[in-house]
This record gives structure tokens, sequence and C-alpha cells, in this order.
DNA sequence: CTTTTAATGTAATATCGTAACAGTTTAACT
DNA sequence: AGTTAAACTGTTACGATATTACATTAAAAG
């Protein structure tokens, strides 16, 4: 039997309402520095508040650009510390096929994530599938390996992109 | 009912013959190209050789630097460009995890390529299940995205270094 | 209030990859 | 063979991505 439970696909619609998916992870983030006693400074906060403020991934000198407050310019390891910290705590991602980041969209879902890269809009989404993750976990396991990490990533049209030709 | 077909894996034993390897490799590429009517330039040739005679997958500058036949230390651009040509061939593949580059494990045999990294001998293999393709495949369309290119790597420890600890 | 741990500032440098363009070789066609 | 078109090569320069090292400052723990 198939197991037809209801995917936790996430894909950005273009017409949603970015503030407020910026202030739920900010808020998120918080609440989890607090939790585990990290803090969570000025450099990690604006790097994260760059990130979320855009479905597109955002590569690190990209975001460095955007840090420029009081008109200094930021080394780039400085946007290298801060992505290592925001990675670790999985609030965000970083895509190996296009070397860029993108804010994590199902934080504490305890997920192994699979990325949907649209090559039309550049927008990426999550498809975040159990059944995937299993199937990799069981077939590698199957042919010997130890799996610790998965890293999955899809390149296509998303449905937005294919209707509008 | 699931599907129970034999894996098609592929991992580097520690004690197979490098040599055969390589000149299959050789073998296909030259069939390949009459077959295309495509060069197999000396440059091409070497390429091929050096990441065929490795498992663990090379840097393009590692590459390069055994490029020095006669002395002189060729171009990143020479190395780029075989490395593409290879690419499109189906011969050699891409890590992206790992700005990397390993000979295919399965020529010619029409295969979604997914990468086996084992992160203590640095080997890497291809797990190639289509159970998997046609899982991403499935979950994706579902979710509304048209798949063109599925890019998946597993990290985690082969069998034999499990072995021996 | 001092010790220790974590974060920052700054400079330098390593690593990976591409653009541009002139020159040469190869294949294909009279 | 001689001419043309396409593919490949050589070379220089540069762009993009990422890390090391070390001195300084700020925060947390005792």
């Amino acid at each position: 039997m198939e197991d037809m439970e209801a995917l936790p696909v996430r894909f950005p619609s273009r017409k949603h309402n970015h503030s407020s998916c910026v202030n739920k992870l900010l808020g998120d983030a918080e609440e989890e520095c607090r939790r585990q006693k990290l803090r969570f400074t000025e450099h990690r906060r604006k790097v994260l508040e760059i990130i979320a403020s855009s479905h597109k991934p955002l590569g690190a000198y990209d975001i460095l650009e955007q840090m420029n407050f009081s008109g200094r310019r930021q080394a780039p390891v400085v946007a290298y510390r801060a992505l290592d910290f925001l990675i670790n705590l999985g609030l965000v991602h970083r895509l190996n096929s296009l070397n860029a980041f993108v804010a994590c969209m199902a934080v504490g879902e305890d997920h192994t994530a699979q990325f949907l890269i649209c090559r039309q809009c550049k927008n990426v989404g999550e498809l975040n599938s159990n059944r995937v993750s299993e199937r990799i976990e069981k077939d590698a396991v199957e042919a010997g390996f130890q799996v610790d990490q998965q890293l999955v990533e899809i390149i296509g049209i998303c449905y937005e992109c294919v209707e509008s030709g």
C-alpha cells in the first residue's frame, strides 16, 4: 500500500505576505536562542532578516551588500559566521547547486530538507517528503551505506511559472 | 506492493582494480565520441584518465596539477573545458556539495545519478535507485512542480569503513 | 570582580570558476 | 588540393566564493 498522507509542500506563492514570514522567523529565532541559551546578535538578526525577506536564494555577497549599516562595508567572514550560526540552528538552508542561502520554511518541524528550485522565477520551495527521505535511507542501507545526511535539490519549473507559460 | 528489484549500487571496493576501470572508461569515451562524431582530444583524454584513476572526488585544480605534461602549468580554463565536455557526455559527474568531480560508474545505463559520499575514506559511489528518482518525481509533481533535474548527494559512512571501526 | 567563553573587527589569502579574444587545428565542401 | 566554417587551444585577466589567523571586545559564569 502507498502511504497517501498529504505532502507538507511549501512553495512561496506570488502573492503571499513577506513581512509576516519575516516576523515569524525572527520570533522563532528568538525563542530558539532563548531555549538553547544562544545569543541572537545584531549580525545574526540582520542576516536572517535579509534572507527571510527573499524567497529567491541569496549569495553570501548579496547578503553582505545589504549589511552596510553605517555605510561601512563588512568583511565576508561576518556574513559567513552569521550564516553558519543560522544554519546550525536550522533557520537557514544552503543550496549547494547555487552556492546560495534561503530561509527555512518549516522551522521546528524536524524535516530532511528537499528543495524545489524554479529555474524560471528563481523562487525556492521545500518539498520535505518523508516518503523520499525514507526511500533514500532504505535504499542506501540496503547498499551497505550508513546515512548521516541527505542533500536533495530538485531543479525545474514551479506551477505558477508553468501556468503563465 | 514494494518493488524489490535489486539496486544497481556501485561503491568502489578497496581491492578493486583501478587500471581496468580506467581502461573501460577510456574505451567507452572513444566509442561514444565516434558515435556522436565528437573529438576525443588529448586534454579530454587526460582529464578523464586522471578522474578515473581516483574514486575520491577531485577538484578542478587537483586535476590541473596532474596535467603538467611538458612541465608547463595549464590555465584553469583548460580543465574546466574538458570537464564540461565529459560531463555533457555523461562520463563524469560533478558533486555539488564538494565542488569536485568523479568518474561515472554507470556509463551508458541511463540513470539519475545519486551519490554515496563516505566522509571517512572519501570514496564516492553511486546508488542510482529508480525507486528514489521515481519517488522524487511523483512527489514533486504532486506538489505542482515540474522536474527537470534531480540532485541527490548522500553523506555518510560506507560499509568498509563501518566494518573497520 | 575576575575568569573564561563567545563574538567581533580586520587583513590577508585561499579556492573555485568564467570572460574575452586571438590563433590554430580539424572537418566538410567545393 | 584549396577554401570555408566550426571546433578546439593558448593566454591573460578577472570575478565569485570562502577561510585562516589573530588581536580585541563583550557577555556569562563562577
